[in-house]
RNA sequence: GGACGCUUAGCUCAGUGGUAGAGCAUUACCUUCACACGGUAGGGGUCGCAGGUUCGAAACCUGCAGCGUCCACCA
């Protein structure tokens, strides 16, 4: 029953969270007939430990989430974590090394995807269990994995559809390579950074070629294939490119020299040309002549020799102007080779280190070894011409933290699908179409643009490419994102989507090596493996296959029917690409010769599925009609992400929305700032600036956690966290937690009923503070203003519901003191209304409400409960509004309270989960409770006169403990209730009204909107303080009475601004002259005597 | 080189045309029976700079500066 005096978060949160597991409060319902309301979680790395970005990120969430619920919908919060490929296999990796001094190849692939398996065991619960500590209200039944077996097969599936598709194809091209992971990496995985170094300048000499007309560049003709080194970086073919002819021709030199620069020396033994822009005079005259690569430097002149070529992309004015070209190298330099057909000279193997062909001096060292290397040999040379610092920006690995290595290699692409009407589907900033029409405004408003949204989409999905019933249109918040967004879409490449990884999707791709087999052996080992014959295939001309067969060195699809494919496949190697890939056909083919693809899908490639493969998508479209889940809760409502990966998932998830479901995943995407140190660092394991979200759970409460976060976390901006957010969430759960406390203390049931008739004017300001509160609370969820909204409810409640109202009460719960003896007393406030009921019509003047009879007999313990009741109203309503924010205290204080006791077992009596989310009063309402708004303005009145009374005895330097007694000349009547309020709030003994007050020379006095009020001092007056103050006090009158009046006496003012401004500044100007006059007056009172 | 964002009190940030705000920090007073994780009162800002629009600008427009982020194949 006692409640303790300080809330102690740890000792109910797990009580509670608990109980709405077991209550099954989080697990969504497919066959409710409520309206659906779906997230789906962003989901963190199996492995991986909750940090800040996961608290902000998951708090607002889960304030959607349950501020949902309360609206009534059903609600489907989906969770789950994700393989993440390269951060897990490192992971792994790092402890095999440093347990068992072991590397991953020591092990074998299978025996170390045990290991992985493992370790996703025993780590993949924490950060699950790190999200319930901090209240996620997550649908835990149906938690995925990325690599669950259901949601495998949907990568399978996606897989091979864009394969038939012809989306998804193989090849050789320019990637990001990792030489630390040892993997390609998408463009998105690779980031620009800055870096130091110099700009060599070299000089290489013109040669000319006789006696062969053609240049020697034609005889090298680029072909993918005919990349110099095999991908496992071996020596495959002749390292010079300009093959065996070059060995018969003559060079003459010609002592004319060309001067080249460059940030990468080491590279110029892959160099296969030398480019100047054609328009160039300098050099124009060279083009087609040839050069003398100085390295390998052990090289005989003829394996030297480099054509110089003219390319319109050599920028005249950078460095010399001539660009020497590394194909194999530079992606630029690729092109460049591709134009003009120049041969790609890998020199390095797949770890940076360089290899044979780099010649002798550089062979085996690392690249940047390498570099110092190669410049010393130029310079050994006499072709060093200088070199000049330089910074350039280089891109860096965003994983292992090492530049990438520009590398050909053998790839799986994707050519994105769906990409227009991707772009389409996202309102851009003023966009024509502008915000829907029903966005704006009012907080009902802003809740039906969900709610019409829903509606339209909570159909089945439109597959059929027919049109919608309105434009689907997704939002992004804050909208500036939605033109990044256009813009990478715009410039959108082909995405790498094959990793050489052993920890992920295996591509679905077998192979086999037809050596010393014929067509017809091939056809029946997939016979037998696979339910769907060749046969059919055979017959079935012109239809997409389900099974294709490509010849794995040239890429080109051998069809069943096509010549090549009869003549047989000997010493053929051929991919097989399986559309319905069950596990006996997979081991079937695996035993008669087939292999798979070792390498393992971009983990994004099974991310980009989420929404619907976390909902049991299959691609059957019978089986996924029949979905309850996916027909309810698919398109999902709201996406909460970090703009960081935008590119990496959220676009490609639209792409993948729009293709496979044949409609866009969410309908808004909110992007949270990301959080970074009080210094505006990011955080990071390596600064150590990261703090443990968990440890500030255990030292302040999760609801502290939260609150504080969500407060300091303004609308798309980075959030500068600060330990100190935490401490005021903590601050302000103890507020809520001891005004609950104080309410108990008053004793008695909660008082279910509010007589409009007993009503105090600050009963009725109160309540029109939590009207006002519950608007702006629903407008700033409806428009993700989180900040906003946290702030709204904590002034409410701190400034407004505590500071102001429960002091207001205390005078009617509390022991009273003795009433002054004062005989003017019972005269003065002797005339009253009789009845506050009748309040409402009064306009002009402050009212005086309800009677509060002196507390005698029944009518005064009326007024008790009735403010006991107006207490509990607020607090149940105040309650419900902090829970999406602060679940645990509310469900605790929810049920220790009692609220629970007379709703409805699905609308807060069960859980204030359920509970439904207040309602701004109806008209019928206010007039019920006769809520005008003079009463705002008659409470403030009060409020200024406790606050200068409040003034005068600090400017009189009395101490707060010191009794004091206050004299009011008043300038309207007021009720025993008011001036019994007054005195409390004024903490004084007595506050008198006496309206021929003539108070002792030198009485601090100042003028309140309801009359002279006075601060009698019996003897300690002083005269020469009193005096400064009022001095003081005049200057500010004077000094704003003066702009005010230059306002008004502005010509154009008067006759341009709104009349309700002008009649504002006039108000205004009477009250400060009135002001004045008073302290003008009591200052000629003191000088008088 | 493009695009976007930011610049308001010591710090972190609200504030989209009408009297400059909050939290923290700070100063003074107070352990008064909800709360010292508290209360009361105060101090502190020519709203980055320069122009313009307007009766009126922190806000709208233009330019500039500084910081930050993203995009881009100048080696």
């Amino acid at each position: 029953m006692e409640i303790p005096k300080a809330y102690e978060p740890q000792s109910v949160e797990d009580k509670w969270y608990d109980f709405w597991v077991k209550q099954g409060c989080f697990t969504a319902n497919a066959a409710s007939a409520k309206p659906a309301y779906s997230i789906v979680i962003p989901p963190p790395n199996v492995t991986g430990m909750l940090h800040m970005g996961h608290v902000l990120n998951n708090t607002i969430q889960d304030i959607l989430s349950r501020k949902a619920r309360m609206d009534g919908k059903e609600v489907l919060w989906l969770p789950g974590t994700d393989h993440a490929g390269i951060a897990t296999q490192v992971q792994v990796e790092k402890a095999l090394r440093k347990e068992e001094k072991k590397t991953k190849y020591d092990l074998g692939r299978e025996e170390f995807l045990k290991r992985v398996w493992a370790w996703k065991e025993k780590h993949g619960g924490i950060i699950i269990n790190q999200l319930k500590k901090l209240g996620c209200s997550c649908d835990w039944t149906r938690e995925r994995f990325t690599m669950d077996p259901e949601y495998s097969r949907c990568v399978q599936k996606v897989f091979v559809d864009l394969y038939k598709k012809g989306l998804i194809y193989r090849g050789k091209r320019m990637v990001n390579w990792c030489p630390a992971s040892l993997t390609a990496l998408s463009d998105e995985e690779v980031e620009m950074e800055p870096q130091k170094g110099f700009l060599y300048y070299f000089r290489v000499e013109v040669a000319e070629v006789v006696g062969q007309a053609s240049s020697l560049s034609s005889s090298s003709g680029f072909q993918p294939e005919s990349v110099i080194t095999s991908r496992e970086g071996r020596l495959e073919a002749c390292p010079t490119p300009t093959g065996k002819d070059a060995c018969a021709t003559a060079i003459r030199r010609t002592d004319i020299w060309l001067t080249i620069a460059t940030t990468r020396p080491e590279t110029i033994p892959g160099d296969t040309a030398v480019a100047v822009n054609p328009k160039d005079p300098r050099y124009a005259s060279l083009i087609g002549k040839h050069v003398l690569r100085p390295l390998p430097a052990e090289y005989p002149p003829e394996k030297k020799l480099i054509p110089i070529i003219g390319d319109e992309h050599i920028d005249i004015e950078f460095g010399t102007g001539v660009l020497k070209v590394t194909p194999a190298h530079d992606k630029a330099d690729f092109e460049i080779g591709q134009r003009h057909k120049l041969a790609a000279v890998d020199i390095m193997e797949p770890n940076a280190r360089m290899n044979d062909l780099a010649g002798a001096d550089l062979a085996g060292l690392d690249r940047f070894e390498a570099r110092k290397v190669a410049v010393e040999k130029l310079r050994a040379l006499g072709a060093l011409v200088k070199e000049e610092p330089y910074e350039n920006k280089v891109g860096f690995s965003q994983r292992a933290r090492v530049p990438i290595e520009p590398r050909l290699s053998e790839q799986w692409f994707l050519k994105y699908p769906s990409v227009e009407k991707s772009k389409a589907c996202v309102e851009q900033e003023g966009s024509a179409g502008g915000p829907p029409a029903d966005s704006g405004g009012s907080p009902e408003s802003s809740l039906n643009q969900f709610e019409s949204g829903e509606r339209v989409l909570g159909g089945p999905p439109n597959t059929t490419r027919g049109p919608r019933v309105l434009p689907a249109k997704m939002r992004f918040h804050p909208q500036r994102w939605a033109k990044v967004y256009d813009h990478w879409l715009t410039n959108i490449q082909d995405w790498c989507i094959s990793r050489q990884l052993w920890w992920g999707h295996r591509i679905p791709v077998w192979s086999i090596t037809c050596e010393g087999k014929q067509t017809t052996d091939v056809f029946h080992i997939l016979d037998q493996c696979l339910s769907e014959t060749l046969e059919d295939l055979l017959k079935d001309k012109g239809k997409e296959s389900a099974i294709r067969i490509i010849n794995a060195e040239t890429g080109v699809l051998l069809r069943p029917n096509a010549t090549e494919f009869n003549h047989g496949l000997n010493g053929v190697r051929v991919h097989v690409q399986v559309a319905s890939v069950d596990e006996k056909s997979i081991a079937s083919l695996e035993g008669n010769g087939f292999t798979q693809d070792p390498d393992v899908l971009d983990t994004w490639f099974s991310s980009w599925l989420w929404p619907f493969a976390t909902m049991g998508w299959t691609g059957d479209k019978a089986q996924d009609s029949s979905n309850a889940t996916l027909q309810k809760f698919y398109p999902t409502t709201d996406l909460v992400t970090g703009p960081d990966i935008i590119f990496f998932w959220v676009a490609r998830m639209i792409m993948a929305g729009y293709e496979f479901m044949g409609d866009l995943p969410f309908r808004n995407v909110y992007f949270t700032g990301i959080i970074r140190d009080k210094q505006g660092r990011k955080m990071s394991k390596t600064l150590g600036n990261s703090p443990d979200p968990l440890e500030l759970i255990a030292k302040y409460g999760a609801d502290a956690l939260r609150f504080g976060t969500m407060r300091g976390a303004p609308l798309g901006q980075d959030v500068l966290f600060d330990e100190k957010d935490v401490e005021l969430g903590r601050n302000f759960c103890n507020k809520l937690w001891n005004a609950c406390r104080f309410r108990q203390m008053q004793g008695g049931e909660v008082q279910g009923e509010i007589n409009p008739n007993l009503l105090r004017s600050d009963d009725k300001w109160i309540l029109l503070k939590l009207d006002q509160a519950v608007r702006e609370l629903t407008e700033s969820l409806a428009t993700y203003n989180f900040s906003q909204a946290a702030q709204a409810i904590y002034r409410f409640f701190w400034n407004e519901y505590c500071d102001w109202y429960v002091e207001t009460t205390k005078s009617v719960l509390g022991r009273p003191p003795e009433p002054s003896p004062s005989p003017l007393n019972g005269e003065s406030a002797g005339v009253r209304g009789e009845n506050g009921s009748d309040a409402s019509h009064e306009v002009k003047t402050p009212p005086h409400p309800g009677p509060l009879p002196p507390s005698r007999g029944g009518e005064g313990d009326a007024t008790r409960a009735n403010v006991l009741a107006v207490i509990d109203f607020v607090l149940s309503h105040t309650l419900r509004l902090f829970h999406p924010f602060m679940p645990f205290i509310t469900e605790e204080l929810w049920h220790s309270m009692g609220f629970k006791e007379d709703m409805p077992a699905d609308q807060g009596g069960t859980s204030i989960m359920t509970a439904p989310w207040p309602k701004p009063f109806s008209t019928e309402e206010r007039d019920f409770y006769s809520l005008d708004d003079c009463y705002l303005e008659f409470a403030n009145a009060k409020f200024e006169v406790v606050t200068q009374g409040r003034n005068l005895r600090r400017e009189a330097n009395l101490p707060s403990n010191k009794k004091v007694k206050f004299v009011l000349k008043p300038a309207q009547e007021l009720s025993d209730n008011d001036r019994e309020v007054i005195r409390t709030l004024l903490n004084a003994e007595a506050f008198d009204l006496v309206p021929d007050y003539a108070p002792a020379k030198g009485t601090p006095t100042t003028r309140t909107p309801l009359g002279e009020l006075y601060l009698p001092l019996e003897g300690l007056v002083d005269v020469g303080a009193e005096t400064a103050r009022l001095k003081k006090e005049l200057e500010k009158f004077a000094s704003e009475i003066g702009k005010i009046e230059a306002k008004l006496n502005n010509a154009g003012f008067v006759a341009k601004a709104p009349p309700q401004v002008i009649e504002q500044s006039r108000k205004q100007l009477e009250e400060l002259q009135a002001k004045s006059a008073h302290a003008k007056k009591a200052l000629e009172t003191l000088g008088a005597g």
